[in-house]
DNA sequence: CTTATAGTTCGAAAGTTGTCAAACAATAAA
DNA sequence: TTTATTGTTTGACAACTTTCGAACTATAAG
């Protein structure tokens, strides 16, 4: 615990900031399915495995588009997810290296 | 991951918020002193492991006692930390179960 | 009882956040 | 090329956060 040496205090802020809003870490838990069974919770390109629209996850929260769009823009600006257009969508994941830097930080 | 079934959204929400300050955050962290060689970070209530009173904490930041007296509050009102008043200054420790839980949330 | 130390409460100033409506941009379909 | 779908940007506003100084409370010491 604490025993990170890799990201600063200020960036760890930052990250938890983005998982502080209710609709930001719904997105988030969206996006990390590995709750469901014979899933494991690691990003598969090819299998579009934890893969979702930014319209779908719109469709979960009960706010506008641009608000989507704003909390999009803000958990891609610290690093806890990745984006991919694909024809008129766009494709959104968490990065792997985020979850397994955070699940360090609460371990010894 | 998200598996959890414990912590409602939006009390999840209200913790990653008291570490998103970077004040706090720091408090946090030097309440959790597992990173030292020797310690396993438990409280351990007799042996006063992982406890720092108020004053101390303060010193390590930048900011006047109202604004510690301020963080202190939020970290203990959403149940990341504890206190307990010894004479003239009043010991804090993290919740051991607080810690766990946030440990889980990002674990498969 | 008076003084010192440790921490809290209150009120205010400055900055940040969450949200929306309106307008815009990018891709696809007819 | 016109229209539909998907998402972004801009500007605004209310609510919230961080911080401070001043005044206050609680415990201990002389």
């Amino acid at each position: 615990m604490s025993n990170n040496k890799n990201i600063p205090i200020e960036r760890l802020a930052d990250i938890f900031k983005a998982l502080s809003n209710p609709n930001r870490l719904k997105i988030f838990m969206l996006l990390t399915t590995c709750c469901q069974p014979g899933t494991v919770g690691i990003y598969d390109k090819n299998a579009d495995v934890d893969t979702m629209f930014i319209g779908d996850l719109g469709n979960e929260l009960e706010v506008g588009k641009p608000t989507v769009s704003h909390h999009i823009k803000e958990l891609r600006r610290v690093g806890i997810i990745r984006t991919e257009r694909r024809g008129q969508n766009i494709a959104c994941w968490v990065d792997p290296g985020i979850i397994e830097q955070l699940r360090a930080f609460f371990t010894h």
